[in-house]
DNA sequence: GTTTAATATTTCGTATGCGATACTTCTTGT
DNA sequence: ACAAGAAGTATCGCATACGAAATATTAAAC
């Protein structure tokens, strides 16, 4: 059965992966372009919503991106009055980040529309593949690490 | 069955290309960092060692990337002396693009170590879980274009 | 045959994305 | 208490990534 996954299919399924994700994004973009942020700016401020006041090294976290990335987002979206910063009293290292309430507004009617147009593709879809694929896609991620010493 | 689809799950699907896409991406960049390019770098490589004298725009497409992005590639390519860009004769707009001898170098040594581990990857994972997974994912970007209108 | 439209590529401005570095502020070992 | 290191954040340089505009050339329209 190995025998279907050939060299020839290999880059098929990578470029399978860069496509889907690719059409994810674009809706998400797509979506936040009407409240005139881009779609990382709008899932930075997704995270801010259900966790609020975290900072800048645990946003990362939960983008799955660098710090330095981040900061960078962070200081567009501060710049667009969407988020504040604020220096914690008692580790003065660290910063707080908070929406402000254009920042909630724009998260939630973002997030109105970015929503029901990503659960009516997942209606259209069946469960039981849903579950497999992220299996496979679980062993991918463990194969590769693995793959990869 | 449509019930396990549910709206927490929703962004996980997301991430879940996410972190898929990012590991591949994260190989490939390993793999080409030793020949001192970029994963995307090597990756147009790749493209015109099996398609000689194509284009911009068809090497664009190829990658499924812009034009204007695709430029800057060839540019740092060709400033590395891994590309050349040719002016056509007969339809002096277009330019072909050829791989020098160093370009075909670093691409068969980067190629040799970053398939290995791909077809290595792949391997272990079984045929039909693979091709069902490739299934669902052309499904979610056809329910994506269609949700888009 | 000259204006117009279409094609191929590049340039520009902005926003990720990453690694390395720097800076400040805790924390820990002694 | 104090030097050493760790932790949180910001900054810098580089390379994608995209859309819009500019450029150059060819094809089409009339």
């Amino acid at each position: 059965m190995v025998d279907l996954v050939q060299k020839s299919n290999m880059h098929d399924i990578v470029q399978s992966f860069r496509a889907v994700k690719k059409s994810f994004f674009q809706l998400l973009t797509e979506k936040s372009e009407h409240a005139g942020i881009t779609g990382i700016q709008f899932y930075a401020l997704k995270i801010l919503c259900n966790e609020p006041l975290i900072g800048v090294t645990e946003l990362a976290e939960r983008m799955r991106l660098g710090n330095s990335t981040v900061s960078g987002v962070v200081d567009r979206l501060v710049k667009a009055e969407l988020v504040e910063r604020h220096r914690s009293a008692r580790d003065r290292r660290s910063v707080t980040l908070s929406l402000t309430e254009k920042g909630k507004e724009v998260h939630d009617q973002t997030d109105v529309k970015y929503t029901r147009i990503l659960s009516k593709v997942l209606e259209t879809l069946d469960a039981d593949a849903v579950t497999q694929m992220l299996n496979t896609h679980q062993d991918i991620i463990e194969s590769l690490e693995k793959a990869r010493e």
